[in-house]
DNA sequence: TAATTGACTAAATGAGTAATTCGGTCATTT
DNA sequence: AAATGACCGAATTACTCATTTAGTCAATTA
């Protein structure tokens, strides 16, 4: 079999993504790195909006992958929810493609990129959702509108883990999980 | 006695920067505004950033005082929270300077304006730590970190009233405060 | 003949630069 | 002594034009 351009191209822009970001590759870089005509690119993909959302949707199955493997049926709700949203944080950390964007976003406000970003949440919010609604249906949480529960437990993740490192040392694991048991699963109050 | 020049300066600056943003704003423009040379500005103010330093002092003093208004000692500690941060969050949606300063922080990152904001958010975070301690040492709520305390509930505010709204429908204030009841103050756990 | 290619085009970009604007000063005026 | 606005160099903006880019399509290849 010959071998498969499609995944060539996949792979070339990926690359190329990662270490200049969305703008600054050009079909022509990725055509190259493939060692693939130009033409070849737009006989799979209709455009490079379209080769990039196949490449994120691709990372999103990654994720949440990623999130599932951390996951253990064994554990409580709690302990769950924080080693999946953990390591979908951590992917982000972790990975050029996801750091090059995040920057990309900020920086430039490029608008697929920013596109991309609310898709990317999007699908965070979902994966979170689906959780939230299983553990209600178990019992193991209070009932509780999942939709605003999801938002606030990825807000409260991402500013422990992002906004809180801008101004002070960062927090380990640990605490994280403990400030996250501590407020979301126990409230502060001595009543 | 002869007009305060100093006052219409910083008025004239005030109402400037309200309507273009520090940037936009130019010290001929302020001195014409308020009716005085050029010159007489820099007999009042070192330069352009201490006048605004100057008049961001003052919006930080109106925050506390409308924080503190809103509170009453016979409240409870979550009562007293919710409506002294609720307080200084509807000031950032409804005083045009705010709001603008605010827009300009994002979309164009003036080093100026980013440093003001920084000085903000401090200012409220030592605000609400204030209370925290407080609140702890007369046994209203647990032991905790005030200084995680404070950011994680001004984050959890923040996304409920701003973040949210971008993507949904905006909640009632009578909402946000049992929700920030119901995660801080109670948590979600079922044990 | 179906898949692949790269020269080509119109549109977008950005480097270079000329012109303007701005923050801050200070000699003059009030 | 206080106030002013003309003035200055630095910074920003507006503009131009050469280059680059996304996407097309006629020619080529297998």
């Amino acid at each position: 079999m010959a071998i498969d351009r499609k995944q060539l191209i996949i792979e070339a822009a990926t690359k190329s993504f990662s270490l200049f970001g969305f703008k600054a590759t050009t079909m022509d870089q990725v055509a190259k790195i493939a060692n693939v005509g130009k033409g070849t690119i737009y006989t799979f993909f209709k455009n490079k909006e379209e080769l990039f959302d196949e490449i994120i949707s691709s990372l999103i199955s990654e994720m949440k992958k990623a999130a599932d493997e951390a996951m253990d049926s064994s554990l409580s709700f709690h302990e769950k929810v924080h080693r999946g949203l953990y390591q979908i944080l951590e992917f982000r950390l972790k990975h050029q493609l996801t750091i090059k964007l995040f920057q990309e976003e900020k920086e430039m406000g490029t608008p697929a990129v920013m596109e991309v970003m609310i898709k990317l949440e999007d699908a965070i919010l979902g994966y979170l959702k689906e959780k939230i609604v299983a553990a209600i249906e178990k019992g193991e949480i209070q009932e509780c509108n999942p939709e605003v529960t999801a938002f606030i437990m990825l807000k409260l993740y991402v500013a422990l883990i992002f906004d809180w490192e801008k101004r002070n040392e960062p927090l380990e694991k640990e605490e994280i999980a403990k400030l996250f048991e501590q407020y979301i699963f126990k409230g502060l109050s001595n009543r």
